[in-house]
DNA sequence: GATTCCTTTGATTATTTTTTCAACTGTCTG
DNA sequence: CAGACAGTTGAAAAAATAATCAAAGGAATC
């Protein structure tokens, strides 16, 4: 969600229409009192931030967002048609991430906030596979379904790993044996089927998603 | 260090001179092919990247640097005198960070510098780990419980710290014992569960924060 | 140097998962 | 439609893994 404070409603909306356009959130306010109290409820991925305001101008507010631990870290791009270069020194170094000048173009202000919101995306460390409603989360060995989490035992994990790692592709089940339990694992009887049945069980309304091949195997197959 | 590849000397000069003033290391480059090799030795932490260079120009070197995974979390601040908003968007979403229009003030481009070093700049080290009611002060080396101080011994403070330092992965006790104990340990396994045990006997109430996973490790739920 | 507390370890118990076996169901084929 | 084959189901045995306990070995402290 990006938050744009700004008083000129023409301006605002604009700002707003060619957020939402670009498949942002956006919301407006139109003031600093009104923007700290939103600011309660939650949070924006970033602002917007007009300099020159009614009452509590864009500078004041920002150090108020600085000072404040919950928000601190909140990136702002402020805006203003104060173009001097002493203006622009005054908010980055008040912690400001980006500097807009007045009259800026819709597609410039798209890019700086593109550019503010890659750089402050913290590395993708989350290993994550999904199909359909489950998620499979590597790191954390969960699994979700529609987002409620589920407890599957390792054999069924491994095999769900596995699945959701090569869609589409049927495995037999002499390969299944060897992928999760280890190639040199001596064992006959409907081990397999076993650990198909429960683990789609476990897996609800999305059982359909382990699909048989008679005479072959198992094979993972999203829909959607 | 801060890297500017610029090939007019004189603002080269300027540029190194203000950034060492303003107690940045800096170092100067007059085109790609001299700023590429040196990046084979050496990473900076920013580069101010001219756009209008000999041979290979600025947008090329940058599509470059976004494209090598050594390089392309490298914070890059373009710079030139071609001030259209087209150039502008045209750098920013290739992956610049910023950008400045020449002549720019020296004092912006700090004040720039500062704004992107600071946004990369990784969160800073939380000094207070928490997680449902457990609290782990890191200054104080002290842990609570529902704010009542519970005594823990080295390891299983250690331990405490991994997980709330990384709520929701899994550790394997391997990896357990690589970053408690230290990496070139021989013990047996069950040295961890006891030091779990412990812990969780400690952790009263919150002990089912600590998940046993069975034959891979353990987990802290990340609630709240 | 004695004492205390922390850490480690082996043995034992408890718990959960995995495997097995047999009966059952469905599908395909002649 | 019967028979054979392949997959599914259910329960119970077997195996694997983790938790617990008690006791020995170490490190730090006084």
């Amino acid at each position: 969600m990006i938050w744009c404070v700004e008083d000129d409603s023409g301006i605002r909306d604009i700002e707003i229409y060619t957020l939402k356009s670009m498949g942002f959130e956006a919301q407006g306010f139109s003031d600093g009192e009104t923007f700290f109290e939103a600011l309660e409820k939650e949070k924006p991925e970033l602002v917007i931030l007009d300099i020159m305001l009614p009452g509590e101008d864009g500078v004041e507010i920002l150090k108020r967002l600085r000072t404040e631990p919950d928000t601190y870290r909140i990136p702002v791009i402020m805006a203003t048609a104060k173009g001097t270069e002493f203006d622009k020194i005054q908010s980055l170094d008040l912690g400001a991430d980006d500097y807009l000048v007045k009259p800026f173009g819709m597609m410039e202000m798209i890019s700086r906030v593109k550019a503010v919101l890659r750089r402050c995306e913290p590395e993708p460390v989350q290993r994550l596979l999904k199909a359909d409603g489950v998620i499979v989360n590597l790191d954390e060995h969960t699994v979700s379904v529609d987002g409620e989490r589920i407890l599957l035992t390792f054999k069924e994990y491994e095999l769900l790993k596995l699945f959701l790692s090569n869609p589409g592709l049927v495995f037999t089940r002499d390969q299944l044996m060897s992928d999760v339990w280890g190639v040199d694992y001596i064992g006959e009887s409907r081990t397999v089927d076993m650990h198909i049945r429960t683990l789609r069980q476990k897996l609800g309304s999305y059982s359909y998603m382990i699909e048989t091949v008679r005479n072959v195997g198992y094979r993972m197959e999203a829909k959607k």
